[in-house]
DNA sequence: CTTGACCCTATAGCGACTATAGGGTGTATA
DNA sequence: TATACACCCTATAGTCGCTATAGGGTCAAG
């Protein structure tokens, strides 16, 4: 191998990607297939490291692969409009907001339940008492 | 079907819960097998949907079908300590707040990403800049 | 007697990986 | 030179919690 090119471990090292990831990645679409020594392994170039640096952080970030797809594809266009790239990240961010007051307003239920609990036995669990319907004879 | 007897479509409407779901919670041990009628269909006694209603409950809860399953198993041996309980609802509750602070952190990331867009075409979006690991190239 | 709502099984798909089986390649060392 | 070992390859199946589809059977009403 050259030294201007990098092997798919040497991508897997410099991203903390898990090279089982890197080739899903090429599969669907998001890493282009890089060119292959004569041993068939696959020989990467820089701009691969960057584009799959780029897919991690956007990933880190909490986007879809559709929406990362839809980034690059967006990023690759540079006299573009980033109109559309707002539009993504709004709306990725509006579902971040939603999950974040879903999730604390089940933890506001799950704080009352675990508190309700001051018994010894599972027949007068109040953490079980809130989950069954009513009285249990199964 | 007798009158005391509950088919999957009434489970289904009573508990909000689709018929696929409650096959699929019997194929995966949460859900006992009823009995059946002579055309086949499954016949469903009240204990039944007792439980799928604690199933459900559990599930809105946040809890996966793993700790359902444990819930299930320890709301059954009714004279049992209710300690395991606790455990099972604390962990998960420990979880969610996780969930919570990750999900805060990465929406304060986002708003910096978002508030620092103010361009107009892609070769100079700050959205994207933040995504990429250097000046791409390819 | 046919329509239509309901039910059955079995299988595949979702997202985003992860793991395994069963091999080939390339290099350092005994 | 043998061989050990790290690394790479493809293809396929598994994870979780459903959901959807295909291709049928059952049952009550009109
Ligand atoms: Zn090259
Ligand atoms: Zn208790
Ligand atoms: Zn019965
Ligand atoms: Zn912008």
């Amino acid at each position: 191998m050259s030294s201007t090119h990098l092997s798919i471990g040497d991508l897997s090292r410099a991203t903390g990607t898990k090279v089982e990831t890197i080739r899903f990645y090429e599969k669907n679409g998001l890493l282009p297939q890089p060119g292959r020594t004569q041993g068939n392994y696959r020989a990467y170039e820089p701009a691969h490291l960057n584009r799959l640096s780029f897919i991690r952080r956007a990933r880190d970030l909490g986007f879809s692969l559709d929406q990362v797809r839809a980034l690059l594809t967006l990023s690759d266009d540079r006299s573009h409009s980033c109109a559309a790239v707002d539009v993504i990240a709004r709306a990725h961010r509006d579902e971040v907001e939603r999950k974040i007051k879903d999730l604390q307003s089940l933890k506001t239920v799950l704080d009352q339940v675990i508190e309700s609990c001051h018994c010894n036995i599972v027949a007068d669990c109040a953490i079980i008492e809130s989950l069954a319907p009513a009285s249990q004879g199964s």
